[in-house]
DNA sequence: TTATTCTAATAACAGTGTTAAGTGAAAGAA
DNA sequence: TTCTTTCACTTAACACTGTTATTAGAATAA
C-alpha cells in the first residue's frame, strides 16, 4: 500500500470514530431530555428531580451534569420543545386566513388549545417559572416571546383594516393576551372549573374581546 | 384562712397560669407566622425553608412542629392573611355604590390594585399554589374563593339591570376574572411589563371588557 | 416532695442539587 | 505493539431540605 492510501484512511478512520463517539454523545443527552421530560409531566415540576432522572436512565446523577450546566438548563432544554411547538402553532394560525378578524381568532383558539392541551408545560412556561420567558439562554440570540410580537403585528394589522378601533398596538395586544392567559390558569388551577365550564368562558372571553375593541 | 377562701384562690391562681400559658403559645404562633411572611415575602416561595424560619425566630427547626403540621400549614396561615385582604378588598369595592356598571368597575380596579400591589402573595395564591385556592383546611367550612362568588353576585345584578347583556353569569363572571387575572399575571412574568405599560394594558382590558359585554 | 405534663432540643433519616477527586477504558502517538 | 493522554463516568462528599422519634428539663399538679 502507497503512503498515499494508508494516511487517508487513517484520517478518514480517526474522523469516524470521532463521529461515533459525537453521536453517542448526542443520543444520550437526547435521553436524558426524554426522561427529563417524562418524569416531569408525570410528577411536576416540585417532585421532578435529577437523581430520580438519573436513576430512570440507569446513570450516576453527576453524568448530567457531563450534558447540562445545572437542574434549570436541563429543564429550560425540556421546556424549548414546549416553547417551539407553542410558536408554531400560533404562526400556523396566523397564517391560517387572510382576513384580519378571523386570523386573530384562530390565534386565540391556538393559544387556547395549547395551554388546554399541554397543561404540563404550560403552567411551567406561563405560571411557575416565567422567568424562562424572559430571560434568554447562554447563547441565544433572543428570548421566547417572540409568538408575542406574532399577535403583536397582526393587531396591527387589524387595526390598519379597520376590524379593530385604533389606539395602542401594544395595549390591545397585552389585554387579549390577558384574556387567553387568564383562561388557561382558571382551567389550570383547579378542578372546580371542569373542561364544559372552560369551553364555554373561553367562547365568551374571545367573542367579549373581540367586541371590546372591534370599531363601532 | 377559712376552707371558702383558700379553695377558690388556687383556681383561680390555676387559671391564669393556664391563660399566661396559652398566650405564650399564641404569641410564639405569631412570631413563628410573621417571620415566615417576611422570609417568603423577601426570598419568594423557592427559596422559602422552615428551617430558616426558625433560625430567625431563634428556635429549633423542630419546635415549628409545634405549632404547625408541615410546610404547607404554614405558608397556609401565612397566605391567610393574603386571602383575608384580598376579599375584604373586592367586597369593600363592590359596596362602594350601587350603580352596577361602576360596581363591577370597582371590583375590577380593586383586584387588579391588589394583585399589583402584593406580588408576592398573589403569585403564590393564583400562580404557584393554586390548590391552596380549591382545597379547604382541615377544620374549614368552605375554600377561600368567596370573593369568585361577589363577583357573580354583581355580574348578576349588572345583567338584570340591564347593563349587561343577557348571558351565562358564570361564563361573565369567569370571563372578567380572567382578564383582571391576566392582566396582573403579565405584570408579576417579568421586567418586560414595566408599571407604565401595565396600567395602560389594565385601563384598555377592562374598558374592553365591558363593552364587549355591554347591552349594545 | 413527688409525680405528671408539656415545651423545646438533639439526633437521625431520607431526600435534594452540586462539586472535587478518582477510575478505567478507549484513542492517539512512539 | 507499547506508552501516554484524553475523556466519559462513578464514588465520595458537602451543604442543604422537610420530617420523625427520642430525650432533657422545666413548669405544673398531686
Amino acid at each position: 500500500m502507497s503512503e498515499s492510501d494508508t494516511k487517508p484512511r487513517q484520517l478518514r478512520l480517526r474522523q469516524a470514530s470521532r463521529q461515533r463517539r459525537e453521536q453517542q454523545k448526542q443520543e444520550l443527552r437526547s435521553e436524558i431530555v426524554e426522561a427529563a421530560a417524562k418524569l416531569f409531566l408525570e410528577q411536576g415540576y416540585e417532585r421532578f428531580s435529577l437523581r430520580q432522572v438519573a436513576e430512570h436512565i440507569g446513570y450516576s446523577p453527576t453524568t448530567i451534569y457531563l450534558y447540562f450546566e445545572d437542574k434549570d438548563d436541563l429543564l429550560f432544554t425540556v421546556l424549548d420543545d414546549g416553547f417551539i411547538r407553542f410558536g408554531q402553532q400560533l404562526l400556523e394560525a396566523a397564517q391560517s386566513t387572510a382576513d384580519p378578524k378571523e386570523r386573530l381568532l384562530a390565534i386565540g383558539r391556538a393559544y387556547l388549545n395549547f395551554g388546554l392541551s399541554n397543561p404540563g408545560y404550560y403552567q411551567l412556561m406561563f405560571m411557575q417559572r416565567s422567568d424562562f420567558l424572559h430571560n434568554s439562554r447562554k447563547g441565544e440570540a433572543r428570548p421566547r416571546i417572540a409568538a408575542f410580537e406574532i399577535l403583536q403585528q397582526v393587531v396591527g394589522e387589524a387595526i390598519e383594516a379597520g376590524v379593530l378601533r385604533s389606539g395602542g398596538v401594544e395595549s390591545y395586544s397585552d389585554a387579549l393576551w390577558a384574556v387567553v392567559h387568564g383562561i388557561v390558569s382558571l382551567a389550570i388551577s383547579g378542578p372546580k372549573f371542569d373542561p364544559a365550564r372552560v369551553q364555554r368562558a373561553a367562547q365568551v372571553s374571545l367573542l367579549m374581546a373581540f367586541d371590546g375593541l372591534a370599531q363601532p
